[in-house]
DNA sequence: AAAGAAATCGAAATCGTTTTCTACAAGAAA
DNA sequence: TTTCTTGTAGAAAACGATTTCGATTTCTTT
């Protein structure tokens, strides 16, 4: 972080002459800033004129033009937005709701919106809802006057996608929780197959008595998951072991309690798929502290592909799940809806697939 | 409410005797929604009224209060903000331009300005501006055009406060990188403290030879933190030991390249403090692949207290640096520069704090 | 009962831009 | 020359709210 302050710094260096503009503009307005009328005054033209300019119209002779630009330049001048705003009916704003801020799972899918939001020269309103559906309803009713081009929904609630649906805003869902008929354009992860994937992984190792940490969330994700777990089991031709499937609710605490209460079974699993990788943390510490290695005692796979898995003791086998994506195919589509355009794909599935690093092995049994 | 729309339009339409004016109104209104006009005409009162009911002005009569907001209630009017951002000059947006939306560093800044804002009823604008003070000056220019309340920078280039003054707009720096005698308003944390903090704990555990890491970096924060370190050894009547002074551009592999070389040393030290989190992720990894255990053999003391310090193998003890507050008192002094008050205290200093955790013990040899 | 004070309400102006829609000029076609 | 385009420019009307300020009405006071 500081090693970028440095070229950061660096650049400081060429101290870039700024144009200072003529200070002629402050005595026209009160707040300093001159309005499209008085750049025509001084340009001698009409206030439409400036306008067209503004707005690269056709119907302004080159000498005319060239004399507004001119004087445009020469001032300062920026249009004000909210005025803007109010005639267009676009306010060049789009929200985006998470359900929080302070967890880094949701950090790659806001800089791909931003990313997008960018480059179409929009820009990004962001607030919390703290996994309250009041709260998302709240937001969705306040941004409904006109002060939002479009929205876009993290873990939306039933709640919220009434609301959205109702409101004739453009919207469009990112993660979205809702059942398999739903309609409304949105953009998943293919979770089942990344439980799957997972799983399969540790069975090709050789492992059979795999525990599943995550059982009990009512998720989509989350459900989607542990039933990719269990196909790869049954497409192994393995039983379900219901011994093995660990309630817990996705985070480092659960992970870790899930992971004591494996090792107490008479016949413990030698791998662990932790549904995700803050509860594939927990795991690393239940098992460090009764001594057993990572992956010679116990292979570990987590979800998620969280940017600490990598300097996890060992680094963290896990299934990376395309959050930077999701925000720029979500912001992507939110664009065309706000464009007008119809989407031919309203509902996206992105692709998980997976990381391998150093946190499995062959079960000890045939390592020997 | 798409219910009320509808029985809104049904009594329009059986409205005969306003026909003229309804055919009006509707034409004009294209996305069905009203406005202060047509819940003023179905209330029967005028304009101003039921704007001075939306603002909870003092000269209306209770009767017709309650009559407009029955009214209001009764069709789901919200008012359109750009029309009011217009004639206001208040656009209710507050704008926050961070350097990177990928680094987990700048999220609890993050949430604590949207804590702020969000009590504040203000909503947030987020700007990735990736270090570069183009994009930075860029941005602030763009929205210079009464398109925000107010704007928070966070690691502002000299070029984006200069801008700033010029432009007019209330704005507050979040780890100003300025010389000191810089009067902009701005929130810092005592990096100095810090670092003195973490070595003079180090010495008390009865550590001599005590590594830095993160030398080279110009940053204010990294100068501040090094001077601390270097101020505590000397009040611990130690000389300072410049080959325990190692380069360090604050990422996780220069942590890892640092401690080799420190471990190749012919008297390698007992202690490393390591300038960052990250860094001390790379000392970890560095001193696992050498078989060093840590505490036992080597301690270790970051700076930051991100997240995943607690679920490091052992846990790290860093130096707490307050970023939700951090994040709080920018928004909060941001808030009353909007208000048009003065600031008492322009330029504020955060106080960091150790975090101790299992990443330290006295030095083997007096363990023994 | 008359006059003054206070409460209540609305007409009209305003914020700064965009969008018709009309007017006029110059050049092309008849 | 007359008529018809075509190209430019501007007057005026929105967009939807807030604010000012004057006009009523109601309530006190003497």
């Amino acid at each position: 972080m500081i090693a970028q302050w440095l070229c950061y710094n660096r650049s400081e260096t060429f101290r870039g002459e700024q144009a200072q503009h003529k200070s002629m503009a402050r005595r026209h307005n009160i707040d300093g800033r001159p309005t499209i009328a008085q750049i025509a005054r001084i340009a001698g033209v009409s206030v439409p004129t400036v306008s067209k300019v503004l707005n690269g119209r056709a119907d302004v002779s080159l000498p005319t033009r060239e004399k507004v630009e001119r004087i445009i330049e020469e001032y300062g001048f920026v249009r004000n937005r909210a005025a803007r705003a109010l005639r267009k009916g676009k306010t060049g704003l789009v929200d985006l709701l998470l359900p929080r801020l302070d967890d880094e799972y949701y950090l790659p899918i806001l800089e791909g919106v931003a990313q997008v939001l960018r480059e179409a020269g929009l820009r990004l309103v962001l607030t919390a809802t703290d996994y309250k559906p009041e709260e998302e309803v709240r937001w969705i009713t306040t941004v409904t006057d006109h002060s939002t081009d479009g929205i876009l929904v993290v873990l939306p609630s039933e709640r919220a996608i009434e609301q959205l649906e109702r409101s004739g805003l453009p919207f469009v869902l990112i993660h979205n929780q809702g059942g398999l008929q739903a309609t409304a354009p949105s953009v998943r992860i293919t979770s089942w197959e990344g439980g799957f994937v997972a799983t399969t992984y540790l069975l090709r190792l050789g492992h059979q008595r795999i525990a599943y940490i995550g059982k009990t969330s009512p998720a989509r994700d989350a459900i989607e998951r542990i039933a990719g777990y269990r196909a790869a089991l049954d497409a192994a031709g393995l039983p379900l072991m219901p011994e093995l499937e660990c309630d817990g609710d996705f985070t480092e605490a659960s992970g870790y309690q899930a992971t004591l209460r494996l090792l107490e079974l008479p016949e413990p699993p030698t791998a662990i798929f932790a549904g995700n990788d803050r509860q594939a943390a927990g795991v690393y510490r239940a098992l460090h502290e009764r001594g057993l290695a990572v992956p010679e005692q116990m292979s570990v796979v987590g979800f998620d592909n969280l940017p600490y898995t990598e300097i996890m003791n060992p680094p963290l086998t896990t299934i990376h799940a395309p959050r930077l994506e999701l925000g720029r195919t979500a912001a992507t589509m939110l664009l065309r809806l706000i464009n007008g355009e119809q989407l031919e794909m309203p509902r996206v599935v992105l692709p998980t697939h997976l990381v391998e690093r150093q946190s499995c092995s062959p079960p000890r049994q045939q390592q020997e």
